[in-house]
DNA sequence: AATGAATGAGGATTCATTCAT
DNA sequence: GATGAATGAATCCTCATTCAT
């Protein structure tokens, strides 16, 4: 990809957390990443690839985080207490607030919609199975769904109010529905 | 208030459903009020003022849906479903969109998390209060975060994907949550 | 109108005149009449009203023009040698040359064509109707589109190649095609 | 020359007729040839070496047309006609169009100008030759200006009006012209 | 011969705001 | 209470051009 296209999208990203899309300008992007307006729109065409990137790159992100967390060999309980800890994104606020910018442009920006419900989809689905092989007995999609929205309600939580909600304690509320929900009769 | 006054602050909260924050210029709005941009200014001198104006506008008539739906005289337990139900805000796609853009507004704008917190602090106490007084037994503050939690995440998923998470689902779900936490032993 | 909506058309005219299409950005535009880029734009939303609105005002030129030349108490003849005469703009570079660029805009833009046609058709039409009144056993239909055509050609020329062809050479060729015509056997 | 250079002045011809000056940007023309920008640059050093390879582009084709009509060994009156039916252009409209917008340039910019000049001259040239010799008795001059003119107006008439003056309405006039010129006393 | 990164100026347009009426 | 003129900064984007490969 390049070296500076990298340093240009983690701008676009620093520059989306720190203020939002407002203050995802070109310019602001070129400012931060130290290079002219011209390269950023050399590299990014139109201002939704920009934003695009740096959605691309948190979810890249994200990825990276949750494949050091999970391995294939863990029990599956195992590993849907982590799949969920490691969904609040408590340690990485450039993770969650780019996710929670995205989750409401989606909500008046049909293309932003498009690609929000194909990747919520395919995390209810990977929960699901985690929850199947783990408590074959449950409804997995009710149980899919109501983790996967605790859990966003927890990440915005903890991205927005830490002082109501720091990251250990959203940790420790979805680690104990979690628990609850595979001891479930 | 006058009568325009009203139509004007409908007026924003209809750009802002539309099209987010980008949408929710002095011009778009004016239009959409059917008045000159100039009398919009004259009501809101601000545009933060004006932005202001909408989500006190929503918030009222999230009050308002609230009242509706629950008495004092209601058994703490059926107040708590109740509660629940209507945060989902699953009948009220202005209330929800327009709840989500300040969400993600107050991630990057510290003004706007503060009226968030504010809010939502109050919010928290009042379902810890009324868990208190349904099943004294349980862990209040926790069961109070995680219910929140679990309302805002399935409030997300029916603003935005309808199709994975219908109202009537959401509701479902909920009811469920609220029925197994005062079961709880 | 107001004051400063003709200085500002005006000032379009004359950047039009000065550069052509290219050289008729907002930016000059508002240099050139003394006056903000944003006073610009408030009386001409948009480009394109900007640039018709210099067009009109090099047409109502014309047709002024044309008023004092004229007087229907002329003989038909003579009606149709200063008809001639007039057509050529011979002594305002301004409009003739407003109406080349208006020609060659038609020529790859269809709005611009769309208008461009419907004034030459009326052109068109008095001179066919001036022509049946001065000549009756004439093709009218024939001698005003040659006649039209000629007077075209004889305005590029006199705008673009002065050297060539000045003003009132082109004026002589025009009335002697004018005699020429009108003595037809 | 190279086999990309032809396509790529082909393409600046397409640009210019499709869009006009506006359209003819040295992206577009890459797009339109299907190179790269910088294979664009590489042929064409500056943009005004690029649209100048259009517009030797457009008179070598109109030179190649009227090469085909025209033999030395044509009777001087028949010379005359064809050459007026060829200047009229009215079956290639990328030459008419071309040729067109050079002219309106060459109102607002002095090299066009001078270009446009040189040739317009020695196209007067050629036709008060011919004209000289198809009919001595003449002023050559006067009618070969006016016959310049006339095709020229058609020529744009048709280019831009096809609708009001078809290519063969256009042909037939100019033919009359030049029978009616040939036929003076 | 051809590519693509990089630049910086300039394009039209939208914006919130002030002010006089 | 309401209007519309005016402002100037900011928006995204396109442009021609240079340079290293």
């Amino acid at each position: 990809m390049g070296e500076s296209y990298e340093r240009m999208a983690d701008a676009v990203l620093r520059a989306l957390v720190a203020d939002g899309f407002e203050g995802a300008s070109v310019r602001r992007v070129a400012a931060l990443a130290g290079v002219s307006i011209g390269a950023v729109q050399h590299h990014f065409p139109t201002k939704d690839a920009m934003l695009g990137a740096a959605m691309d790159l948190a979810a890249d992100r994200f990825r990276a985080r949750l494949a050091e967390r999970i391995s294939p060999d863990m029990p599956a309980a195992e590993q849907l207490a982590e799949l969920a800890a490691a969904l609040i994104s408590a340690d990485d606020r450039d993770v969650s607030v780019t996710w929670l910018l995205r989750l409401a442009r989606a909500a008046v920006d049909e293309p932003t919609a498009a690609r929000h419900r194909a990747d919520w989809l395919a995390v209810e689905d990977l929960l699901r199975r985690t929850i199947a092989a783990a408590a074959p007995a449950l409804d997995d999609r009710a149980a899919a769904v109501e983790l996967l929205a605790l859990l966003d309600g927890l990440a915005c939580s903890v991205a927005v109010e830490p002082g109501r909600v720091s990251g250990a304690y959203a940790e420790s509320i979805a680690r104990s529905h979690v628990a609850r929900l595979l001891a479930r009769p």
